[in-house]
Parts: structure tokens; sequence; C-alpha cells
DNA sequence: TGTTGAATTTGTCCTGGACAATTGCGGAGA
DNA sequence: TCTCCGCAATTGTCCAGGACAAATTCAACA
């Protein structure tokens, strides 16, 4: 297993200990105006100077910023999280989700899967997966084998034990094999007919993938329109489509208050016989909003499912297979 | 509650709408600074205020502004482009790109996209282009079909005539084919082995998944990173999955002077053995640095495959551990 | 117990200026 | 005539410090 080396995080090898605000901007997804705002505010992050009076930080605020970030995004505000030190943030952080994750027989498989990437054995990562996937079957796999793994991809992306590089060749690895059980279990005809995307600020699409096996494995068609899709877009996509369900996906990184701004935004827009399913961590501890569906859990995903085809099954003659 | 021009681009709903510099910010690519700046230096663009002081802009203007950052994707200067109307601005834009893909044989197959695309037919589509590939093969599909339906696609969204959902939807739909006939033509000891990314700020991996059907065709095996990998994390991932080519897609979105900028920065770092290719639309007008190979057009690839074959037939497939 | 209104917090936007890096250009030399 | 070099103009990024609306907290009150 790979281990941060003890001058430093490998976060910026060929740069050294000190990046730039720029740097620090695309690192930890804050704006440079609120990073010196909160330098002013609250006397962290704490750069020093280049030669030319900007500021450059040591790579281990960037670690600290990351988690002060999630802890935000989590419903903590600035000035009781700002400034802490990294022992205290990760306190925190480690209270934030109760370590239910790490059943004990998904512990060696998840082992397993951080030992490849950390070898680099695409191969291997790839059998393994795909092994597991014919074990446990589609839903099981995306609900329990995929979400523990990405789990722990994401904490050690956090801590910086591994690199970013291997953060990507694990999206692509597990992408390509949910895409590929998406169509071999993708019914033409099904039913609702669910549009997937994100909103504008959020580009991964991972949740999307996962909440689409769920979906096309119960019956419902899915129309992906991938990452990023404005509101206005969406609603006109709706229409075109004859859209039954809007599926959106946040991620942790997300702020609690756009997404609440985002599905207000767009549920307003749409028309009332069309539902709203908000799903991802970013979703967590969102104000609710009146005519959206929050999904906790890829389990609800059945369930809501269900909910909704015995609410539909008036006008249609329904082939349903129970 | 602040919902007339909250979020995403009005477009086409509404005409006379405005919007905020954030929101102008997200749909041109600009910085906030920087239009500012403009507007100080050059007088373009020209906000009214809102009731705060807050500058908004009329719509017409990010299209403007959308036109403006290609043309200095293009090349051309701040000063000599930021302030021209309109029309000026799109005569410049159509002298960007002799329009060559007109094709006589295609025409009648684009003309069914376009129409099968307006009216959301997404089922058609995915037939249109699977037959496609069937009656041409996945060399030519790639290389002459996907190419011009992009090219019209893009054209068509750059004038207003499809809404961005249906460009996502075309995305999708061509991505899914893609990767499909990928994975069925992919060789896992297939050589050389090539590492396919796209630069930090480029989003779109539509370039990179026909560059990986045609190097997969012909017989290289090709590792992708998905989009944004910065030049360090490349770096490594040469090193950690012994790779010999690097390939990277520019769209034409992208500055030339952070394409030269970019490949000079990676040709630098890497050993003299790993190999630099380089496509897409951003490249054509770049200037050249040593040690890159540049690609004007998918027929290369299978030309510079054989070369690399031809000169590393001596250590052929010598699997190498750690 | 629930609600309302004031006080505080916090992100976004503003102005106006400084400066390094890049680019373009004109002249000197081959 | 062409190439190279140095100077001047251009241009993006960064800074300081302030204003303010929206969101949130909290205390007082019904």
């Amino acid at each position: 297993m790979a281990d941060p080396v003890s001058s430093g995080l490998p976060l910026h090898p060929a740069q050294g200990a000190w990046v730039p605000i720029s740097a620090l901007e695309s690192e930890t997804g804050l704006t440079r105006e609120v990073i010196r705002k909160w330098e002013s505010r609250y006397g962290f992050p704490q750069p020093k100077r280049d030669k030319n009076g900007d500021r450059i930080y040591p790579v281990e605020q960037v670690v600290c910023l990351r988690l002060i970030r999630r802890l935000l995004g989590a419903g903590m505000r600035p000035g009781k999280v700002v400034g802490l030190d990294l022992a205290a943030l990760e306190q925190l952080s480690g209270q934030l989700l109760p370590p239910e994750a790490t059943a004990t027989s998904a512990e060696h498989f998840s082992q397993q899967v951080l030992d490849a990437l950390s070898r680099h054995d695409l191969i291997r990562l790839d059998c393994l997966f795909r092994q597991r996937l014919f074990r446990v079957g589609l839903s099981l796999f995306v609900r329990e084998t995929v979400s523990i793994s990405i789990a722990l991809v994401g904490e050690a992306w956090l801590r910086g034990t591994i690199r970013v590089f291997e953060e990507h060749l694990f999206t692509e690895i597990v992408s390509s094999i949910l895409r590929d059980a998406i169509r071999t279990v993708t019914e033409p005809s099904g039913s609702p007919r669910v549009l997937l995307s994100t909103p504008p600020e959020e580009i991964h699409t991972m949740g999307l993938l996962m909440a689409n096996a769920e979906l096309s494995l119960h019956g419902a068609y899915c129309i992906g329109l991938g990452a990023q899709t404005p509101a206005t877009e969406i609603v006109a996509a709706v229409d075109a489509c004859h859209i039954d369900v809007v599926g959106l996906s946040f991620s942790i990184a997300h702020p609690v208050r756009d997404v609440a701004r985002f599905l207000r935004d767009l549920s307003s827009r749409l028309a009332p016989s069309v539902e709203v399913w908000a799903g991802g961590q970013g979703v967590l501890r969102s104000p609710r909003i009146a005519g959206v569906r929050y999904f906790h859990d890829l389990d609800e995903i059945e369930l809501a499912l269900a909910a909704w085809k015995s609410r539909h099954d008036g006008p249609r003659s329904e082939p349903e297979l129970d």
C-alpha cells in the first residue's frame, strides 16, 4: 500500500511544497475570493508570499481545506471549522459518516481492490469487479461493492494516499463495467421513462451510472444526458422526450444550499405530473423541497419504482412481472 | 425569491433576459476578472446594473463572448476582436473552418441524423448510427460518420438551432456506441500501450473515444484516464502503467498557447522513449513542440501505429512486471 | 411549544491598481 | 531579403479593502 512520504503529501511532486492560489482554487473547489475572505476573517489558510507578493500555500493546507469543504457540505458553518487543525477536522469528519460501511464480508474484497489499484494492475482490477458482479448480481454489486469501493477510494484521495490518476483509473474501470451491465439489462419500452443528469456544477457521473443500473434493472427506461445540464435544458428535455421522472445526482462536494436552490428552481418549472428524484451524498443534509423525493440509499430506488408503477397502472395495460 | 434569471441560459425561452456575471462566467468559460477587465479596456461587454449595482448582461452578449472565445482559441488577440459586433464575429468565425465537411455521400445520412435529433427520436438515432457502423465498418464510421456528425451538431449549437440538451443526447448516444465497439475490438495484450486523456481544462472526451476506437482497431492497447488529467499525473501514470504513447485531445475551445505550454511541459517531463501524440481541432494551429507528434486527421493514426511498430519490433511484447 | 424579528455570519460583487508574462514590431546584422 | 534580438504594448492574474443581500442563529414573546 502506498504511503505518503514523510516530507509531505504527493500532491505536487514536481512543484514542491507550495502552491499558488490558482492551484488551490482548482484543488479545493473554493473560489479565490472565498479563500481570501477566510484568511482575513478566520486567519486561515495562512499563506506565505512569493517574491511578487502573491500568496503561496503549503500543501498541508490543501488537505485541510478539502476536509473543511466536506464538513461545510455536511452543513457545518465556516466560523466553527475554518482554522481548526488537521486532527480536529479529521475527528469531525469521522463523525460524519458512521462507520457502517466496512461490512466484514466486503473488507477482504475492498482490500484487494486497493491493492490492485496501488499496483496499477488494471487487468486484475477489472477481473475483480467483473467476478464480483457475476457473483452477487447487479443490484448488490451496485448497492454494496461499488458504493463501498467509491467511499474507500474517495477517502484515500482526500488523505492524499492515492494519486489523481489512480482515482481516474478506478473510475474508468468501474464506469465501463457499469455501462456494460446497463446496456445488457435495459428494456427499451420500460417505464417510467427517467431522465438522468447532474446539475451544472457537478461533473461526476458515477452516481448516475449506479442509479441507472438499479433503475434499468427494475424495468425503468433511462435516458442519460451526461453531466452538467442547466435546469432550463432539463425542462426542455422532459417535454421533448416524454419523461416521467427526472433523476439527479449530487456529490458530497456540493454545498447544501445550492442543492436546494437548484431543486426548487427545477421543480417549480416542471409540470406537476413529472417527479423529481434526487440522490447522492450531497443530498443527505439538504433542506427538503416540496415535490422532490430524496434518496438516501440506492435500495430505495426499487421501492420508489414499485410505488410509481402502482400509481400509474390505470390508463395502461400493465405487463408487470411480480 | 430571486427567480427571474437564476440559473441556466435563457437563450431560447426569454428573449429580453439578463444574466448576472456569475452566469456569464459559466456560460462563456471566461473568468469574471477577465470579463471586467475587458469592459474597462475595450468597452465590451456592456452590462447594465441591477438595483444593487451588480452587473447584468443581455443574453445577446453571451453569444458574442462565446464567439470571441473561439476566435481567441484560434490565435486572435483580444484587442482586435473584443468589441466587434455579432456580424463581424461570425464572419471571422466563418473563415476559421473552411466548409469542407459536407461530403456529398454523407449528406443524406447527416440530414437523417439532424432530423431524428430534432424529433428527439433516440431509438431512431441509435439505429441510424448502429446500422451505419455495420455498413461501413468501425474505421470509416469513426473517421467519417462520427466526425461529420459532430461538426454538424457543433455548428448547429453555435448558431442556436439546437439546444444544449439535444447536443447532450447526441453525445451520449454516439459515445455509447463507440464505447461498445471499442470493448469489442480491444486486444488486452496489444501494443503500443497508449494512455489517453485530456488536459485539465478540457472536458470533452468524444475525441478520445474516436482515437481509442481507431487505435484499438489497429492493435494498440488503450488505457483511458477520462478527462482533465494534470501533466504531473500523466507522468506518474506513464510510469506506473508502462505506457509507450500518450494520446491527448484538444478541442477547438482550447487557446493555442495553452496547448503548446501543456505539451511542452508534459514532453519535458517524460522519458524520451515515451511518445506524445496530440490531436483534435485545438491542435491545428498550435505552434509545434519538439517531441510531439501532431494529428490533423484520424487517418494518420493507422500510419503512426505502423511506424511505431516497425520501430519497436525488436523487444516485442516483453512483459515487465515489478 | 412554536413563531417572529433582530443580530450575526457568510458568500458574492465592487473599484482601481500593480505587475509579470506574452506578443508584436522595428531595426540591426547576415 | 531574411533572421534574430530587444523594446514597447498588450493582457491575464493577483491584490487590498469595502459593501451588501441572503442565510442562519438566537432570543424574546405569544
